[in-house]
DNA sequence: CGTATGCTGAGAATGGTTCTCGTTCTAGCA
DNA sequence: TGCTAGAACGAGAACCATTCTCAGCATACG
């Protein structure tokens, strides 16, 4: 597989990054070194490099995706109240994945995985009486 | 904690649901019962019910947000270039949680998780001769 | 009855992402 | 070098789920 100038550049910067980038983020930080570097190219190539194995996503609950390399492998903890998520040093499944049976994937070519646990962060919990129970 | 009659109805229907719904689905439904119900109103409830502890959210691929009962504990399959998403069989959280730690929650107050395999599915491996390897 | 508070519906606004389309780059070839 | 086909690109418009705004309505309480 051969990558083309704009999709390196972008692995380039991902992996450089310390934190998952956004795409807004990553379109301001390309543009740094080529002025006239499109959005749309941002999203395509972002597109592209994840169908090839080559970076992961998730999306935020405000609506935006953010990016990594593939073998980043951070999770994360998420406030349904505020939408803060920070990373969670832990993974649920072992370097050798969940020992997923052919007849569960079924074809299926799995290429990383996401796991985030929801829930309400301190300050939330205070300023919300809601919390059941 | 008591609900109102609007959030009442939402996690009826959710409840009755066999499957996630979108945010706009509950509001189809629930005009069936109600024809003026409101979409804000759906959306609102939603965070309510979410907060509250009674209800779960994902978001797909596309942007939507599906909904479930927080009792529910299914997780998924989602392919990366065509975004379908499929139930997977497996949780890899026993049903006491992952032992968090109290240093690791920091105050956080979970109240589900999410986990989600990502990869392509077989008919995006035919079409997309990309993968890496 | 009068007022405060909170919930609601309708429609406008928001904003990240995708689409469109004319242009530019690249590879292959003579 | 000059030419052509196809892929990648940039700019801006379009899309659409979600959120915001705000006036109207319901309920509770004095």
């Amino acid at each position: 597989m051969t990558l083309g100038p704009r999709p390196r550049a972008l692995l380039g910067v991902l992996r450089e990054a310390n934190a998952e980038l956004s795409g807004q983020e990553l379109h301001e930080r390309l543009k740094q070194a080529s002025p006239r570097h499109g959005l749309a190219t941002v999203y395509r190539n972002l597109r592209l490099l994840q169908r090839s194995g080559l970076v992961r996503c998730r999306k935020l609950p405000n609506g935006e995706s953010v990016y990594a390399p593939l073998e980043r492998d951070d999770h994360h903890l998420t406030c349904v109240g505020c939408g803060h998520s920070e990373p969670l040093p832990i993974c649920p499944v072992g370097t050798g994945g969940l020992g997923l049976t052919k007849v569960l994937l079924q074809g299926f070519k799995p290429l990383f995985h996401t796991f985030e646990i929801h829930g309400l962060c301190r300050s939330c919990q205070q300023s919300e009486p809601l919390a059941h129970g």
